[in-house]
DNA sequence: ATAATATCCGGAGGGTAAATCCGGTTCAAA
DNA sequence: TTTGAACCGGATTTACCCTCCGGATATTAT
């Protein structure tokens, strides 16, 4: 209707984004959520200028490369919708955020800052808001199983993912201690009948 | 013994390094823990090299600023000591290391670091593992009262207290939040019985 | 009081990285 | 092939970290 006529994407643009998307997951991956822009740049065969011109902040580079991500997570949650248990479904459900936090080293640190502030500027606000509204979810079913507590909320539960995930990266905890902290949490948020 | 014929201290060192903590605290306070050291030095009216002799890295200056802070630390450990039920010594402890902790945004991070490694040349090591180690008392003795549930440790109460304190720092919590996150942590130390 | 010297000061300077700006270039459409 | 909008890239500015060393200063000895 109000549509232009739209000239054809210009192919160096999709070129330069994808390698620019590349790069920056590769030193994500290397470097954390802090890796030098410039370098993600340099390693794209771009400049600087380049970079800032498709993803404006670390943030909205941030959520492009996650976006390839998750797709894994979404194929994650598909597997865990065949399961019955309720209970055990959100435990899953757990776990798979918990993956998908620790995707770079950092990334929780700006996963909060945008689950907080509906800034609707932050280009990660909106994959948390899925992620919080998924995890109500699963709490709410499993509430009406009986298996957990009335009062706990899918937020309390994404940010305790988060913390976790925090925590895990920040610690990096032997595995006995990560499974007496998931044990803690998971001891919190379960009714204690039965 | 092998003491040589000490010099008096120089008044002028003295003077500076006060003059750098008070600036340091004030700068912490503002801005956290990432806050400018150029803009410290300045501030207390000296030369970046006078700060970085004093201080050789941000976590010494860190480690000294937060000293000053311990003192009240150690006030409100007296104070919980005269509690008779461990269970609410425990809770009231925990309590007080995370607002300990939320003493400068941005803290949880680098105590986490410390705690972490043996590094025993990182100036935090050791005020965390004597906070480890309280810990470690307050819970044994509240899981000799059955309170507490025996495969729960000290260890593992401090890292969930900081990383209550990194939560409320980065996602400023409205206070039903942090209640529920506290409650839930609480259910997931306490022994179950009753 | 004055000299001697160990100690300390402070800022200049090199290095890294963020973020912006603009002259030149490239691509799609006519 | 021409055109011009869109895009590129790097030079630049700014901010911060951290080190180094010539000059200044406080303490002690005379």
């Amino acid at each position: 209707m109000g549509d232009k006529q739209e000239r054809k994407p210009r192919a160096d643009v999709q070129r330069n984004r994808a390698a620019l998307l590349d790069a920056a997951q590769r030193h994500f991956l290397a470097h954390g959520v802090g890796a030098s822009l410039e370098a993600v740049a340099k390693d794209a065969g771009v400049g600087p200028g380049t970079l800032y011109r498709h993803f404006p902040t670390r943030e909205a580079l941030l959520a492009a490369v996650l976006q390839t991500r998750s797709a894994e997570l979404e194929q994650r949650r598909a597997d865990i919708d065949h399961i019955d248990a309720p209970a055990e479904a959100l435990r899953q459900w757990l776990r798979a955020m918990e993956d998908y936090f620790s995707s770079f080293s950092g990334l929780p640190e700006p996963l909060m800052a945008a689950a907080r502030a509906q800034d609707a500027d932050n280009p990660l606000t909106i994959p948390c808001d899925i992620l919080v509204k998924a995890t109500d979810d699963y709490v709410r079913a499993a509430q009406q199983d009986g298996h957990v507590r009335d009062a706990v909320t899918g937020y309390d539960l994404f940010l305790a993912a988060v913390s976790v995930a925090w925590t895990m990266g920040a610690a990096d905890l032997d595995t006995e201690s990560l499974g007496r902290l998931r044990t803690l949490i998971e001891s919190g948020y379960r009714e204690p009948t039965e």
